[in-house]
DNA sequence: TAATATACTTACTAAATCGTAAGTACTTGT
DNA sequence: ACAAGTACTTACGATTTAGTAAGTATATTA
């Protein structure tokens, strides 16, 4: 009694700041996922590039998850004063090292999900 | 000129049933991930003892999350006839194959998340 | 002169998600 | 007779997220 009462208490606890919360608050989502993913299979894009590689994407969407993710450093937005605009995005180092990550939900997915 | 053209015409078509998506989509969420966690640490719960271990969720989006997953067939409800009622709910192998996954995601996000 | 191109922003609306509080069913213990 | 325990469901409202459509700036091209 006593002792499952604690091992309770102790899982409560990891759960509490739970990493793979903070995870799916800043990587999750409906699109974000995917702009890390089509700019890990092409290195450099543009905004245009990346509205249309990603189906369904309003300009909004994209403009505004690209904001997010910039803010977290996940990926690098380089600008070139230029008429018309030309801005170029790229994963950090830091959004590169999820390749791994993406790569094994991929399998994992079309593995075991419908 | 055309083989860029090309390029983004593949990664369009990868975008478009993207396994990453049907993840976020079915795995994702608020508390899908923390459920499937705390019952990845304690192989048996009952429903009073999820709800205490996760901090925060209410008893409607527990049952609910719970449906959503037996639906897909990661977690696995048996009831027994008594009363008080007696629920306990267990991972499926489809289920316990995310631990890795998960355990990926619990490392980069404490590597590199806030 | 007007359309084109690019990378956005803004205002508004719609839909999905989440939270709160209360209720249900039934038996055992006080 | 009444509270306690368990595993829920229901109704309602709030919050978050997403979608649509239009607008902005400015040089180049037709």
């Amino acid at each position: 009694m006593k002792t499952e009462e604690k091992k309770i208490e102790k899982i409560y606890h990891q759960a509490e700041e739970c990493p793979i919360t903070v995870f799916m608050e800043q990587i999750g989502g409906k699109w974000k996922p995917v702009i890390i993913w089509v700019l890990l299979l092409n290195e450099v894009m543009r905004f245009n590039e990346l509205d249309k590689a990603i189906k369904g994407i309003s300009q909004k969407m994209l403009s505004q998850q690209l904001k997010d993710l910039e803010k977290i450093n996940i990926i690098n937005r380089k600008s070139y004063p230029v008429i018309p605009p030309k801005v170029e995005y790229r994963l950090t180092k830091k959004g590169k090292s999820l390749k791994e990550n993406l790569t094994k939900i991929m399998e994992w997915s079309n593995q075991n999900l419908k």
